[in-house]
DNA sequence: CATATAGGAA
């Protein structure tokens, strides 16, 4: 069961990287200036003893009077410094940070390492990564603390690469390293997009020193290393680091759990969370962190059932009120087939402390329901109510115009985002474009959009287009998207399956054959078709060559017996979906062996009367099967609910919900 | 004198 991700969206981050030792930069000069101006002048009369004052007015916050009272003499111990800097950390004020720098520089404590540490903690929660780089080069003795105080600002600040060079130089002079170290060294390296390949070399390189050190029975140590592994997707890494882990805590079993739900094995993160529920221990608790991973599980599995128990677990522990945890739920109503429920988890969260992530889960589920209308209206809504569309409430609109088949309107709105909100448009946006222009026939356009983008197209953008071209058989352009995508995502074998079948399409039996070599060459495994049904709160699922099932030969008589019924009702298998040079009856024949109409059966035998058949699928859905279950939602009397990898498809009296665009 | 260590929502 696999690559059941809906849509794929990753958050987009924009810090600035400030870089290494700009002398005078002008963050600094700023500073500087800043601060003379602001020089305090006259120290206030007299205190009793005004180190002790300055601490009390810090603790509750009154950073302006504290300032007031302090070029005191004699001068203000490290003790006194140190609270102003954390209240100025608190108070999230870098003006006032200035001017205690200042202070602090005229006292001479401007090599204290103590302060040092507290200084570049506090510029890099301010952003000023250059001035804390002054800091750190003007700290003549530099403790572990000081190092790691400059190791996790690059860190913090996405500055992977300098972050690295700089543990490499901590392990060059001969500093005594530290478990911190390790993880803020280990954080960095998965940071590094820019070359990934290496990241996987990098993290096993500082787990062989870790080990070597015998860092690496540390619990943050290792549970950091375990969730680089589950990052780079390097699933038996984390599975080995986590079995010899010498103790566990709640943290290490969700950084496992959330390992399975990112690496699309949503059924091993359930049986985890079962296994951590299951061995009683107190400290296990699951908390709001852990639950949205298995939210996360079911909404995967489209488990209903099993995420309406975590609901009542939800409730009973009073979680229901934490915003990330409601937003999970929410997702996970939608993809677990309940776009009702899931409104009704929006609508239940006050309306003050909804975030723009619960109004994109709700637009984009809307789109994946292909009900265009309310998601444009809840769009519209979350614009009236105040919240600033994000990068991802766009590519969730255009996702829902693209469903439906609305150009023009996917359009206005891409003009809108860039007229209107000023975004500059990602690559998601253009992947929507492409996607948009090419599910509606318009292939020229989406070529022309690819051309004319100012960014580097990603797998997505030809992925878009050659699902175009196999939709409308477009010979030249499929080629044009593999050039690329065999080159980009060489081992993505569905890639070679939608070339094959645009072949297939166009009758090319020698170029279908090319392809198939091709994918044998490279030993890829075809991605087996899957689908799966919950029947009574379990989940069965099915594969093409699936004979395990006890109740198979019922299952194969029933779809004889409703194929009978339904070519009376007009219904013609499509043989063409069929890649194999075969017979026809032969072809028909495989064409009964898809997983969904298995697991349709399945649910027409096991399942009760009149409830919603609900089954989901690791694939796109394909024609034959679609135009079966349409007939069958006729024939049987029964309300039917697909989940594809892209949407869902609901079947109703012999009628669809994507009115068969999809 | 000592770093608020590590896991999560579209």
């Amino acid at each position: 069961m696999a690559n059941l991700h809906l849509t794929g969206l990753t958050p987009f981050l924009h810090k600035s990287k400030a870089t290494r030792r700009p002398f005078f930069s002008p963050q600094y000069k700023a500073f500087k200036s800043f601060s003379s101006a602001n020089a305090i002048k006259s120290p206030p009369p007299m205190a009793h003893n005004q180190n002790h004052q300055i601490q009390i007015l810090c603790k509750q916050g009154n950073l302006s009077r504290a300032l007031k009272v302090l070029p005191l003499e004699p001068k203000p111990t490290q003790r006194t410094f140190e609270s102003l800097i954390l209240a100025c950390c608190q108070l999230n004020n870098p003006s006032y940070g200035s001017v205690i720098h200042r202070c602090i520089i005229d006292s001479g404590f401007d090599t204290d390492p103590f302060l040092s540490t507290r200084l570049i903690d506090m510029y890099s929660r301010f952003g000023l990564l250059s001035v804390a780089w002054q800091v750190f080069d003007n700290t003549p003795t530099k403790t572990i603390f000081v190092w790691n105080a400059m190791l996790k600002a690059l860190q913090a600040d996405d500055q992977a690469e300098e972050a690295l060079s700089l543990f490499s130089e901590m392990n060059w002079t001969g500093v005594e390293l530290d478990s911190f170290s390790y993880s803020y060294a280990l954080k960095s390296c998965i940071a590094c997009s820019a070359d990934s390949s290496s990241a996987p070399n990098r993290v096993k390189q500082i787990h062989c020193d870790a080990v070597r050190r015998r860092y690496d029975s540390h619990i943050n140590v290792a549970t950091t290393l375990l969730d680089c592994y589950a990052k780079l997707g390097l699933t038996s890494y984390a599975e080995q680091v986590f079995d010899e882990m010498p103790v566990r805590n709640l943290v290490t079993w969700s950084a496992m759990i959330s390992c399975y739900v990112r690496n699309e094995r949503p059924y091993d993160a359930l049986n985890l969370f079962c296994e951590m529920m299951v061995s009683g221990d107190m400290n296990l608790a699951p908390n709001a962190v852990t639950i949205v991973s298995v939210l996360l599980a079911c909404a995967g599995l489209a488990a209903l059932s099993q995420g309406k128990i975590l609901h009542g677990y939800i409730l009973r522990r009073g979680l229901e009120s934490v915003l990330s945890v409601n937003n999970a739920l929410v997702s996970m109503y939608i993809k677990a087939g309940s776009i009702v429920l899931g409104r009704r988890m929006f609508d239940y969260v006050n309306s003050c402390k909804r975030d723009v992530v619960s109004w994109n889960s709700l637009i984009s589920g809307y789109g994946m329901y292909g009900s265009y209308h309310e998601a444009i209206q809840v769009f519209d809504e979350m614009l009236q109510s105040g919240v600033t569309p994000s990068v991802v409430s766009f590519v969730s609109v255009l996702g829902a115009c693209s469903h439906c088949g609305l150009v023009e309107e996917g359009k206005r709105i891409f003009h809108l985002m860039t007229e209107k909100y000023n975004v500059v448009p990602h690559v998601e946006h253009y992947s929507c474009m492409v996607d948009l222009l090419g599910r509606a026939g318009l292939l020229d356009e989406a070529v022309k959009i690819i051309e004319e983008m100012p960014v580097e197209p990603s797998p997505q953008v030809w992925g878009s287009l050659l699902g175009a071209c196999r939709k409308y058989g477009h010979v030249e352009y499929a080629e044009l998207a593999c050039f690329h995508l065999f080159d980009l995502e060489p081992k993505n074998s569905g890639n070679y399956v939608l070339l094959a079948d645009v072949y297939t399409k166009a009758q090319m039996p020698e170029e279908v054959d090319r392809v198939k070599k091709l994918l044998e060459e490279r030993s890829l495994p075809k991605l087996a078709g899957c689908s799966w049904i919950e029947v009574s709160k379990k989940i069965y699922s099915f594969e093409t060559v699936d004979e395990m099932n006890p109740q198979i030969q019922e299952i194969h008589s029933l779809l004889v017996e409703l194929v009978t019924a339904i070519k009376r009702h007009g219904y013609v298998p499509n043989t063409k979906v069929v890649l194999y040079d075969l017979e026809q009856e032969e072809k028909e024949r495989l064409l009964l062996r898809h997983s969904e109409k298995l697991a349709l059966a399945f649910g027409l035998i096991n399942g009760k009367k009149g409830e919603v058949i609900r089954i989901t699928k690791n694939l796109r859905l394909c024609e034959d099967c679609h135009s079966f279950t349409k007939l069958v939602s006729k024939f049987a009397k029964r309300e039917i609910l697909v989940r594809d990898v892209n949407r869902f498809h609901h079947f109703s009296d012999g009628v669809c919900s994507c009115m068969d665009y999809w």
